[in-house]
DNA sequence: GATTGTGAAGTGTTTCACAGCA
DNA sequence: TGCTGTGAAACACTTCACAATC
């Protein structure tokens, strides 16, 4: 269901960085709330979330207006706001391709559909997984993509298979429509420019940790 | 152990994002290795990253002169000398805390070792969980973190424990002397400057998939 | 002849500073 | 008065273009 426009879109091309921003507003506005929080600056918001408070007025500003001069932003209002800029107002049909050890973490992880995202298919090659029950889904055969992610309606495909099977289970999710892949895997795989593409790789965050203790070190 | 500087800084402030490409081009390079490759350009190599030339060789001029004119770049040098600049030519001394779902899935994770970090403890406030082993390791009290680190050695810690106890469990780790830490729970927490700290969130990368694919359709 | 290393130009992002408004 | 929204300035990163050199 694309949903129609309902912020006016500023510039058409909002920085990346600004995504990952909105993101975490999002997390840390919903921490506010359960708080108890009602309004917040966007000088107060920034401080919760480390960043400067032009940036904020920056980032939304690609968006629309959502707050009130003198006063700030109503938190729960702009956590709706920010939702439908960020396209998660509705629920991702989501499927997740390689039922490893990570595969199986992020099956059995709670909080997808609280963020926005079911995972409704579980896929492997292995024989030995198929048929298996994880976190209430029946593990398929990765041939069997096509055939029901059109009867699911699936959009994202996660990939969380060994790197060199990495391309093959993008093969299968683009041969089976999904408009956008989010791969696990530490391997560059190559999809056709209409579908979406993200990598997540946490041993580059262990790098960059390591790396900034060697630099504080040698100072 | 802190390694003498091997390489030469030429600035003194590294981009993040070049720190995050080193990290991708040893994994390409590693990749062309295995596949038997011997020398590589940077036009190559950007193409194998998806990247300009340009970025390839500015990045390594932060450290360096790794190439050869008219030839190009000895992969198992390059190698070599990436790692020596990212600070994994030794192994990181790691600890864990929070034996969950995805605590669990990354203590199995293989690759560890091999990307140059070694899980050396397993940590949980949970009774039911303390004793338990979980891939060779006896999973133990938090507040046995500070005994233990210090007896260990340890210098990073990965935490993998449900938001709410993020913060205690960095407590912890700063406490018992940690160098880094890697934030895998969604909350923001605080630590003291001389503590490096970087985040993951995969959920930011989802929502990163969600825009994209909303604004392709919108197009 | 090919490819690196690098100053300079170009592009994009962040921060500043203040006008505009509740 | 207080805080947002935003043009302009500052800064950071990327790409270009070419001299250096193997």
């Amino acid at each position: 269901m694309p949903n129609p426009r309902l912020f006016s879109l500023k510039s058409d091309s909002i920085p990346r960085a600004t995504i990952q921003r909105l993101a975490l507003y999002v997390q840390v506005l919903e921490d506010l709330q359960r708080e108890g929080a009602d309004v917040i600056s966007s000088e107060s918001l920034a401080k919760a979330c480390d960043v400067n408070p032009s940036q904020i007025r920056k980032d939304l500003a690609y968006f629309g207006k959502f707050g009130v001069r003198g006063v700030g932003y109503y938190i729960q209002d702009l956590i709706a706001s920010l939702k439908r800029c960020l396209g998660i107002d509705h629920t991702w049909k989501t499927v997740l391709v390689g039922v490893g050890n990570l595969g199986r973490a992020l099956l059995n992880h709670k909080e997808f559909k609280l963020r926005g995202f079911e995972v409704i298919g579980a896929f492997d090659c292995d024989p030995f997984k198929i048929g298996e029950e994880v976190s209430g889904l029946e593990v398929m055969c990765t041939k069997r993509l096509m055939e029901k992610s059109h009867e699911l309606g699936v959009e994202i495909g996660i990939i969380t298979t060994p790197p060199e099977r990495a391309q093959r289970a993008a093969n299968h999710l683009v041969e089976a429509g999904i408009k956008g892949i989010l791969n696990f895997a530490p391997a560059r795989i190559t999809v056709p420019e209409h579908v979406v593409l993200e990598y997540v790789d946490f041993f580059h965050h262990l790098y960059s940790v390591a790396f900034n203790i060697t630099l504080s070190q040698q100072k």
